[in-house]
DNA sequence: AGCCATGCACCG
DNA sequence: CGGTGCATGGCT
């Protein structure tokens, strides 16, 4: 049997939409092998592939994410992008209460493009506030190591 | 309004 | 300089 895996990430401010950026979505470091080989494989060949994945959280609820290659640096002359990501999920990731921060959970079966998420937040000190004393305009430039796997 | 695709900024 | 976070413009 396939064994789940399970892997996480600090999601960073602009990850979750924090920062005015409409990613709608995050991003995933290169150097995570494992993760990018959990996920779907994608044709390098071609530019921008992308794969549909299907989440459950701990509600029950479906959704639809969709895991992108962005590789425009290799197929476009002035291309910068060399990159994964996947988008899709700022309705889940509001739905989830995830903040930057937060821990990021993805287990499921490899290949199976099916995963199951949760938002876990661990790392949060004090960063509870409803925004009421919102004044200080920190730069929420989140230094995340990216992806841990969890055997 | 939200997502796609891409460029730029910043940091190690 | 590579990799990652941030941001923007255009398209849907």
């Amino acid at each position: 049997m396939s064994a789940e895996e399970t892997f996480e990430k600090e999601l960073t401010a602009n990850d979750v939409g924090e920062t005015n950026s409409h990613q709608a979505g995050i991003h995933i470091p290169k150097s995570q092998k494992d993760l990018l080989a959990f996920l779907p494989e994608l044709d390098p060949s071609v530019k921008n592939p992308d794969a549909w994945l299907v989440a459950t959280d701990d509600a029950g609820i479906e959704w639809k994410f969709r895991y992108i290659y962005y590789n425009n640096k290799y197929h476009s002359d002035r291309g910068t992008r060399d990159e994964y990501r996947i988008t899709h999920m700022t309705k889940a990731l509001r739905a989830l209460g995830a903040s930057a921060g937060d821990t990021l959970s993805i287990a499921g079966v490899p290949r199976s493009g099916k995963i199951r998420i949760k938002i876990r937040r661990d790392d949060e000190p004090e960063t509870r506030d409803t925004s009421a004393s919102v004044e200080t305009p920190q730069p929420v430039r989140v230094k995340l190591a990216g992806w841990r796997k969890v055997h």
